[in-house]
DNA sequence: ATATTTATTGATTTATAGTCATTTAATATT
DNA sequence: AATATTAAATGACTATAAATCAATAAATAT
């Protein structure tokens, strides 16, 4: 009776096993130079096999940056819970959690605002795709409680909280790519972090209202 | 003695004639769908013709972007050169150029912005890249006298123009891919315009001093 | 009229994603 | 324990498309 479990666990597993090898080679290589025989290696397993686990190659893909958006709504769940901090500073917290989940695993994650485009997105499962956009309108959830509250409270001047959020998730979005890009001229160079904080500065500057109710 | 010349000219010609084509094929089907077989149809040639005039697919497609960013250069430079306009006025008016430039062919645009990796641009030959770099630095060039002039004019806070550059073609670039990929949940709608609009807003208020001069 | 140079062609090569008939291993049935 | 059935894994194979290159055609020079 217990077989059907541990096969499933077995499963399970070996789905692993091809994403931690995936991983590895993605975020060493980029998704257009990474082959599926790379992975195959990496996880020492057939090229047919990883097509018995995932559909292909953008859907393997497509399960890493499941995680990462997994690992990011938790983060944001932790911001808009600090009961101490108002509105501004959560802001300035969210700013903080993108970059630190940026931040490990760089690669990773420029790939994916690459391939967050429509066409590699028809590419998926049906059943991938609607997890990641579960998954996405979780965080967007997340993150426009805090303009929610900013509002509410009289601080932020009153705009549609989903259209801020979109807002913040591009301006970081765009800022990730645009800083990678400008790298090809200088390639040492790493000016996301400043850049991020005045954008944010500025953001945040933007959305209150003016100090002057007495 | 003229023959040197002429030839020149039909070089040019045949170039601007697969360029066209290739234009009318990106922008129907989108980078990765259109294939090289599909240009050279549409430009009645051989693919093998295709790669006298262009290193490989990549280049085909950067010299397109080049053209609208050429043409993005031009738009943005009667904006700076708007005398009756303050600063705050010429950001808005940024917005628009960018905008429209946008909406001239959108499909192109986003794949622009898709293929703005080092990845990509790794594989342009050298003379393509430095011309793609020079006109972009054009074009920011053009943006950052704007904020100099707020700066200058004591409208707008102190931070450095090079950074709010960044932060607003960011922030266009990303607006535009994260609308475009929202488009798979709703296919019809269309936030890009609206969203802009705010974020705009956002930034202006957002790099305004707080107006008590006295 | 012939030789040389230049431009074009499209069949061929190369690379890689994705498939599928076959093999191997695990489990169920007699 | 032997045999049948089901499930998992393999890797050679197919399909597609980018890029190449030897052969050909056209233009120009001698």
């Amino acid at each position: 009776m217990g077989i059907e479990e541990r096969k499933e666990r077995e499963r399970e597993r070996r789905r692993q096993q091809i994403m931690v090898a995936a991983k590895r080679v993605f975020s060493e290589k980029g998704f257009n130079k990474t082959t599926m025989e790379d992975i195959s290696r990496e996880a020492e397993l057939s090229t047919g096999t990883l097509y018995l686990y995932f559909k292909n190659k953008e859907e393997l893909f497509a399960s890493l940056s499941f995680r990462i958006l997994q690992y990011l709504l938790i983060r944001l769940e932790h911001v808009t819970k600090e009961t101490d901090k108002g509105p501004a500073e959560k802001i300035a917290a969210l700013k903080d959690a993108m970059y630190d989940v940026y931040e490990f695993d760089p690669l990773i994650i420029i790939n994916m605002f690459h391939l967050q485009s429509s066409e590699t997105l028809m590419n998926l499962s049906p059943q991938i795709l609607s997890d990641m956009k579960e998954m996405s309108r979780k965080a967007m959830r997340e993150m426009a409680k805090i303009f929610q509250e900013g509002i509410a409270e009289g601080i932020f001047i009153e705009k549609h909280p989903h259209a801020l959020t979109d807002i913040v998730w591009s301006l970081f979005s765009g800022l990730v790519l645009w800083e990678e890009s400008k790298r090809i001229i200088n390639p040492n160079k790493d000016f996301l972090k400043p850049t991020l904080d005045i954008a944010f500065d500025i953001l945040i500057r933007g959305i209150k209202r003016s100090e002057k109710p007495s």
